[in-house]
DNA sequence: GCGCGGGGTGGGAGCGCTCCTAGACTCGGT
DNA sequence: ACCGAGTCTAGGAGCGCTCCCACCCCGCGC
């Protein structure tokens, strides 16, 4: 180490460069002086070799069709991660797992070079999960799965169903009854949660969920077109509507309006995300809010936790909130 | 290393394990046998520390107001950019270089653990290209700036001029002569060519570029849309809008139905990236689509060979068509 | 004055790998 | 039968760092 030459010992100069214990005033000068002339920079490799610890953790994307990886929610949470992380000095390794081979890749890698991973699953891919939670490495998970939601992992999610209820108590406070919803496939909490509050919301105004008023999506502006289109042929009389997400509240708004309907006098929208999508509609979107940036911050904060040597599984519930456009 | 104990040496099972060069088939294959049996996993970190590569690059996003993290065309470059390092075996570091700290912070860790740099910089930022240049490190940017527009810098970028003359002469084509353009700031080499782009389509039909008509934007759905509003004040008779990018051009299509403008009878829209925001807008926007994920993969093949050694720069132009949709 | 404890330091060991060199072994030519 | 060229292997050296232990020195208590 350079360092030596302009003052101690290796070991001296090692305990001053990471975390100054047990050092002389006068050493730690003397070596972040050293330091500084010679321009050092410790070798990461070494210290990782030494330490076990590689100071990279992985941001998995289970990357299916709907190109979750152009999603504002993974934007959002990559930036929140990547600031939390950041200032523990740890680096953010992109990792996309669409099929099976790049699954394989990536356990080789994450167990071979990464620290801990953030998952975010499109799906409930439960090979994808459960091949992470066996291969031992600290994951935190992005919204539950059925897979994931239970309290032996960590997780970070959001108060899907109660922002759902706000949605929908909105809708029913302002009149209107016959209420549809187009969720998420049965397969994510998510869009199950967002679905049950859309019931109890209804049933808490007297009104008992009309189960034909019910669509399955997935995710997509293209499938929330389709869906509505197909909640127009089966209930001529809808006069609301509550999506999982904002691109299908967009694509439900262009059948509503290919349908000849005016948006918010015949059929009310409401979104979820309060993505840019929803502000930058026509017309501009009401939609649930949740925090994807905080999202991604507390996951990168719990897994530094669980890093840190963490026993017990935390999980963290986000707080949503109604933001009202014209679209309602 | 584990794999020695079943069979040969360290030496001949490294070779083995890292390209096979002068090792007998019988060495091989008990070192393979061996390696598989015991779920061998080499240690990257000792490997670094040998060979002096970390086996990752970094994803620098000079991210600025206008979230460019969240922009399709980021997302995009780094799935390409992705593909094309996995077969490598070489990770993608996300690094967000928003402000004068993180960039310092950025450089750090580039020095000590990146191999390479991919630089995605949203405006021209100078101050981070030069810091890169002078570092010495490897890097291949995305689309050229003022600055890193010469031959000495690596660069892959799209026909941006061609692109513009193809969307310009389309309208010209369909009997339009009042073409208004919204380009981005004059700091980045994409906007400025696409503006030279207009011009030239515009003189090729004999018609004389009226400046009146040309805007400034700052790339973001607002910025469309306020410009479109100023060109609409300035000149009421205008029946075209060719804008630099999609979300510029979905702002520019607000305010032209905020004026009672029909599109494309009025006025006839065309975008830039054919991006989903194109094909979801609302009239479907035509659009001069340009392969990001291409790029991207180039953009990392490049870098790939610059790491391997290759010395004389190398730049590379996209080509680009255009998708015509209904709002032209 | 002697022993003991604690803050501070020096340097050996070793993390797991690749590179390199010396040497062993094989084979064909004379 | 010998030798040289070619092919493959064993194992030492060392990458740059942190950890650990032995040690030194100084001040205090008996």
């Amino acid at each position: 180490m350079v360092a030596t030459l302009a003052g101690v010992s290796r070991g001296t100069a090692s305990r001053v460069l990471s975390g100054a214990t047990n050092v002389s005033p006068h050493a730690v000068a003397a070596v972040t002086g050293a330091a500084a002339e010679l321009r050092y920079r410790p070798n990461l490799s070494a210290r990782s070799l030494v330490t076990g610890r590689t100071g990279l953790v992985g941001l998995v994307v289970n990357e299916t069709n709907e190109r979750l990886f152009s999603d504002p929610f993974f934007a959002g949470v990559a930036r929140g991660a990547h600031a939390a992380l950041a200032r523990a000095g740890v680096a953010l390794v992109l990792s996309l797992a669409s099929d099976a081979a790049e699954r394989d890749r990536l356990l080789e890698l994450a167990t071979t070079r990464l620290d801990g991973l953030l998952v975010i699953h499109g799906h409930g891919d439960s090979a994808l999960v459960e091949s992470l939670v066996s291969s031992g490495l600290p994951a935190v998970f992005a919204g539950r799965t059925r897979t994931a939601a239970r309290e032996d992992l960590w997780w970070v999610d959001s108060e899907n169903e109660s922002g759902a209820i706000e949605a929908v108590t909105h809708l029913l406070e302002r009149g209107r009854r016959r209420i549809a919803t187009i969720t998420g496939p049965l397969d994510m909490v998510a869009g199950v949660d967002r679905l049950s509050g859309w019931r109890t919301a209804l049933r808490s105004f007297g009104v008992e969920p009309d189960e034909s008023l019910v669509e399955y999506g997935t995710f997509s502006t293209e499938s929330g077109n389709e869906s509505m289109t197909r909640i127009l042929e089966r209930a001529p009389d809808v006069d609301a509507v509550f999506a999982a997400n904002d691109l299908m509240a967009v694509g439900a708004m262009r059948a509503l309006r290919d349908a000849g309907r005016v948006i918010p006098d015949d059929v009310a929208v409401i979104g979820f995300d309060d993505s840019d999508t929803a502000a930058s509609a026509e017309p501009p979107l009401t939609s649930v809010a949740q925090d994807v940036e905080r999202a991604g911050y507390l996951m990168a904060s719990l897994l530094l936790e669980r890093i840190g040597g963490a026993e017990t599984p935390r999980q963290e519930v986000l707080p949503t909130h109604l933001v009202v456009r014209t679209s309602s």
